[in-house]
RNA sequence: GGACGGCUAGCUCAGUUGGUUAGAGCGACUGGUUUACACCCAGUAGGUCACAGGUUCGAGUCCUGUGCCGUCCA
């Protein structure tokens, strides 16, 4: 074996030797529960970040721990086309070579995206495997797959059908960078330091008379078409039934009255530009007022702006807006503002309201999927989510579906060539189109990305074809067992699967009628869904390209083996909180693995292997006769760390799981047990039975770190002999009970109250460690101790006597009657302990020690004292508290008067 | 403006239904080639639990308020 564990080559042999053996292809298996997980679909032309690290370790986790425990197993794996985004970067790429998407044709385009997403695309599915992920890589999904296409057209049709669907003129979002429409998900509010404008209207019947309007954009005055002002409002009572005049190209506009006016903003009066605010188109309508565009969908101001607006961007045309108003003396004022701007998720500018025509979709099954997760038949890690979730889906609005791209699916609906396209008497809609094509036209659009990643779990298994639902068994892994994700798609994806899972899986209800209660179970998505934290750089900000703090997940690998960095990542990520990234955690999960490596070696270099091949084998080569304390005391840790573990799985609390691992494997295993069974193994009679707790111990720990550190516990499986052939991802770790029965019928009996007095050991240890540190003579094993105690505790230490010489170093431990005078002491619960000293000592520094601790248990003493005295506690507090407290109480007298003993001793 | 989360050692975080003297890892410092591991071992120092009230025999933990940081929604 290496000296040092090398992760590189072990890892590709094994990744490609689980591939071959077939280990992560599910099989339906009905003697065997279920346990599926679909993969959150990464965007195809994405490379691995550190999010996806944790993610998809998260989920490895989950499927191997199932796997384990005998289940049939699927993590089906996929990506999705990522409409706005992959368009934008084929059409850059496009442009690089100076040309444009029009120029292709629609056909050829799509047919130049597919290649370059095929070229570029990918990638991070090879990166998932460097990582370990056991995906069963054959069920393997894109969004833009034949199969998964249907389905979404299919779920299209079947909505509009039901009237879930419908073409409409809206304001919506409008992203003038990706000329698109967005959903309201897709739009990020932020505040913004803006200007807000002071300016004079002037009213038309009372010349003279102005009033003043407050606005941050006064390039769209050219689009007002009225003033408003709030029905109960006093100031502007003599306003109502006038006219203002336009201050940029000048026209009387009317003023009205509306309910929706801001009575404290500004001045309380509102210009109205229904083409490119919300508000104000709400309020237009109700006035029956005209509506002027005057923006184009690429942000430029059109025809409509007049002069030299025209063809002018929009923040151009703002400052230009204000310098002619001010030139024109209509500007009173200008103040520095905050306010809140869209901006696209996607592209990252500020979106614009804008009317047009779109498809809208009305949500599906809104009761139903709030029932769902107030009813607990979904559940939310850490539970907080579900709020979250019930009050977006309480204010819940309709969908714009339809985005102006051409990659992705397109919307199946034609139009009669020549007919009006608003009436719907001219719309086909079906997933083949119409038997006579050529009198028809496709709509050009295509639908929202999130409209195909909705039906995710659904359309991987197979869905709506009966077929493949057969093929791919969606009776038997739906609803998935969980999903891991980042509660920022909450909305976007969650929410939405849930929604779609509840209309899609099984028969169809009218949208008026509830779906029954019984039938809620089997429909929904998923059971449980955990959220991660979202990971940060050292400084607390978001990683992202722009900012390039985020490492290259794969140079870490590189450096520190899949192993180290599922175990780094692991140990920093508490349940659903953010997670501060450190480069030096990745480390210690190499140390770990390093760790782990070499007491593997040290194993195989202290004794032959015998026969490891089961838990039977190996606790028969106990002999009952020979298991001493230490050993029962390892083996009882053992089993305290699986029921912590254990319960710990189920709350999703991954890190704490990581946390008892190390503990046991770290601080009690290779700390303490390892070095106590240096000594012990030079005696021929004890070597076999402690090498036999040993393989018991490495055989539990490997198979309990297994889905954290896949990699070399497979690898170390094998090189202890555990393995009888098969992968250890398929040998169960088993529960507490299980590893107490196995060990009983191995003849091993174990006491529970062996702990206490193993650790007053170790404790003992430290202290006797320390105070030969103190002096200076770690190194020294040749030290002499004495000790003053009673009885009783005489018998325990005698009993220990040589462990705690060759652990501590020293050559002799005696019993005396009386401290020995000028010695440096220590007092712990088995009693005062002395170092002999040849040399002289620092009394002075001595004295300072020991009257400082004499302090400090004064301090306890009193305190528990005074608990103690006070009737109240002694009378509401539980019994078994008081008598903590007494027995407390004692204890530091104890260690009180025999620290007063050395200091007398010592003066 | 509303909701949620966080504030505990220099750093990153644990801390169960309130109950012994608040813990770990890292970092710092001291000392180390003892039968694996320096990617290691042994030891030491380091805390007004954000602040202010309240409930209680007892509060890091429960309640109220305040402050700062972060996220989501409007």
């Amino acid at each position: 074996m290496e000296k040092a564990y090398q992760p590189a080559e072990v890892e590709d042999r094994l990744y490609a030797k689980w591939l071959e053996d077939g280990c992560f292809s599910a099989k339906k298996d009905l003697d065997k529960e279920a346990y599926s997980i679909v993969i959150p679909p990464p965007n195809v032309t994405g490379v691995l970040t550190m999010g996806h690290v944790l993610n998809n370790t998260i989920q490895d986790i989950l499927v191997r721990r199932a796997r384990q425990q005998g289940k049939s197993v699927v993590w089906i794996p996929g990506t999705d086309h990522a409409g706005i985004a992959t368009q934008a970067k084929v059409e850059q790429a496009l442009r690089e070579e100076d040309r444009t998407k029009e120029e292709l044709g629609r056909e050829n385009f799509l047919e130049h995206a597919a290649l370059w997403r095929d070229k570029h695309g990918g990638i991070i599915l090879k990166q998932l495997r460097k990582l370990g992920c056991s995906c069963d890589w054959d069920r393997n999904v894109h969004t833009l797959d034949e199969d998964y296409s249907k389905a979404v057209i299919q779920a299209f049709v079947k909505l509009y059908k039901k009237g879930y669907v419908y073409r409409g003129q809206r304001m919506v979002n409008w992203c003038p960078q990706s000329l698109t429409a967005l959903s309201d998900e897709e739009v990020i509010m932020k505040p913004q330091n803006s200007v807000l404008y002071k300016i004079r209207y002037d009213i038309v019947e009372t010349p003279g008379a102005f009033v003043e309007v407050s606005t941050t954009r006064p390039e769209t005055i050219v689009g007002d078409v009225a003033l408003a002002i709030h029905p109960d409002d006093p100031r502007w009572e003599t306003l109502k039934g006038k006219h203002a005049m336009r201050p940029i190209n000048p026209q009387a506009i009317p003023i009205i009255a509306d309910e929706a006016v801001e009575k404290d903003f500004g001045t309380g009066i509102l210009k109205i530009t229904p083409a490119h605010d919300k508000l104000d188109f709400e309020i237009a309508q109700r006035h029956e007022l005209p509506m002027i565009e005057i923006l184009a969908p690429d942000g430029t101001l059109n025809e409509h702006a007049g002069g030299e607006y025209i063809g002018m961007d929009r923040f151009s045309a703002r400052k230009k807006a204000a310098k002619q108003l001010a030139d024109d003396d209509k500007l009173i004022d200008e103040e520095d503002h905050q306010n809140n701007v869209g901006f696209s998720e996607r592209a990252g500018v500020p979106i614009e309201p804008r009317l047009s025509e779109q498809w809208f979709l009305k949500y599906p099954r809104v009761e139903e999927a709030k029932q769902a997760v107030r009813d607990g038949r979904i559940k939310f890690f850490p539970k907080r989510w579900e709020k979250t979730y019930l009050h977006w889906l309480e204010n819940i609005q309709d969908w714009c579906i339809s985005r102006q791209l051409w990659w992705g699916h397109r919307i199946p609906v034609w139009y009669k060539k020549g007919g009006v396209r608003s009436d719907p008497a001219n719309w086909h809609v079906s997933t083949s189109g119409p038997a006579d094509q050529e009198m028809w036209e496709q709509d050009e659009d295509v639908l929202d990305t999130w409209a195909s990643s909705w039906l995710w779990p659904l359309a991987t298994l197979g869905w709506p074809s009966e077929v493949d639902m057969e093929r791919r068994s969606l009776d038997y892994f739906y609803p998935t067992s969980a999903l891991v994700t980042g509660p920022d798609i909450i909305f976007f994806w969650v929410a939405r699967m849930i929604m779609a899972g509840l209309e899609f899986n099984g028969r169809s209800y009218k949208p008026d009628q509830a779906i029954p209660e019984n039938e809620i179970e089997g429909r929904i998505p998923f059971r449980h869904v955990y959220f991660t934290g979202i990971i940060r750089d050292s400084e607390g900000r978001k990683m992202s390209k722009s900012l390039g703090n985020s490492p290259d997940p794969l140079d870490l690998i590189d450096k520190y083996g899949a192993d180290g960095l599922r175990h780094g990542i692991m140990s920093i990520a508490p349940k659903g909180q953010d997670i501060r990234f450190s480069e030096e955690r990745i480390e210690q999960g190499r140390n770990f693995c390093n760790k782990l490596w070499n007491v593997c070696r040290f194993r195989l270099l202290s004794g032959d292997l015998v026969d490891n091949s089961s838990m039977g084998k190996i606790t028969w080569r106990i002999n009952s006769k020979q298991i001493g304390e230490y050993d029962q005391a390892i083996l009882l840790r053992l089993i305290e760390t699986y029921e912590d573990i254990d319960k710990l799985y189920e709350e999703y609390e991954f890190n704490e799981v990581l946390k008892n691992i190390y503990r046991f494997f770290w601080n009690d295993f290779c700390d303490w047990y390892v070095e106590n069974s240096k000594p012990r193994m030079a005696d021929e009679a004890l070597k076999g039975t402690c090498l036999a707790v040993q393989d018991i111990c490495l055989r539990q720990i490997l198979l309990l770190l297994h889905p954290f550190t896949p990699f070399i516990t497979e690898e170390l499986w094998n090189l202890l002999g555990f393995s009888t052939g098969s992968s250890i991802q398929f040998e169960d770790p088993g529960t507490a009970e299980d590893l107490i029965e196995k060990l009983g019928s191995g003849g091993i009996e174990l006491d529970n109250s062996i702990l206490v007095e193993t650790n007053l050991i170790r404790e003992l240890v430290t202290a006797m460690r320390a105070l030969k540190a103190e002096r200076k003579m770690a190194n020294n094993r040749d030290v002499v101790f004495s000790f003053v105690t009673e009885d009783v505790k005489a018998v325990t230490i005698q009993r220990h006597e040589q462990s705690i010489l060759s652990s501590v170093g020293a050559s002799a431990i005696a019993r005396a009657d009386a401290p020995p005078s000028g010695a440096p002491s220590v007092v712990t619960s088995l009693g005062s302990f002395f170092l002999d000293l040849k040399a002289g000592i620092d009394v002075d520094a001595e004295k300072l020690r020991l009257q400082a601790q004499a302090e400090e248990l004064d301090k306890v003493i009193c305190s528990i004292r005074s608990k103690l005295e006070n009737a109240s506690f002694t009378s509401k507090a539980p019994p078994e508290v008081v008598d903590g407290a007494r027995h407390q109480l004692a204890e530091n007298q104890t260690k009180l008067e025999e620290t007063m003993q050395a200091l007398r001793a010592i003066q």
